[in-house]
DNA sequence: TAGATACATCAACTTTTTTTGTTGGGAGAC
DNA sequence: GTCTCCCAACAAAAAAAGTTGATGTATCTA
């Protein structure tokens, strides 16, 4: 599976895109500490429901959540791998001289 | 120095905003190989001269690029410690889960 | 069954971001 | 001095993102 410069710079934008917005941060830095339903954090955020769910789908598209659905309920959690793969596209785009660094260092 | 849990939100909003273009995903990955002129950058990328302009002041009111001025020429590049913080933002966006478990491997 | 709850989706609207073409300043060349 | 060249900054237009209130669909409860 080849993944083209393009693609990887696309995917880049998404990723990152899910991350600028003010009102999803928040929503990361709630569901770090675990799994949460839509109620738990319209009433943590004071927000309205249906801005809510446009957020969280914006962070659903980009994979960043993953949601679950039990009853009326939709439990929404944090994705581990898709926080890997964004450290991964941010060192896709640090400087050589980091890198050789960082490697000098063995870490990484 | 304190920093409130809404300064770092914004901040990371802001860097993460700065990574969320493809235009300016290129122009990071052009800079990787080391400091260009925005003459470089125009013909790497074929695009307008003021379109580059205005997204190279987003990644530099960022703190993503430096630029610095030589004659009728101004060279960009890339600043490393920006993208050492988007990490530590990124990091602090991450589940918990996921921290304990790079603590437990002695990682970062 | 009817009613209430949890959530997604939609359309209309507002705000922000991006693009485009133009203008102007500073620096070197002539 | 004038003439280019390189670039930032501006205004207007276009495009995208975000907000709001309303509606629809499951699901649970009484």
């Amino acid at each position: 599976m080849t993944q083209t410069h393009a693609s990887v710079a696309a995917r880049a934008a998404e990723v990152f895109h899910a991350l600028s917005d003010e009102t999803r941060i928040e929503l990361i830095h709630i569901l770090r500490k675990g799994e949460k339903c839509v109620c738990d954090l319209t009433s943590a955020l004071d927000a309205a429901q249906s801005r809510l769910s446009f957020h969280l789908k914006v962070l659903k598209d980009a994979g960043l959540v993953t949601d679950r659905k039990q009853g009326r309920w939709v439990h929404y959690e944090l994705n581990d791998h898709a926080f890997a793969e964004a450290h991964r596209l941010l060192t896709g785009l640090e400087p050589h001289a980091v890198l050789h660094l960082k490697k000098a260092e063995g870490c990484c």
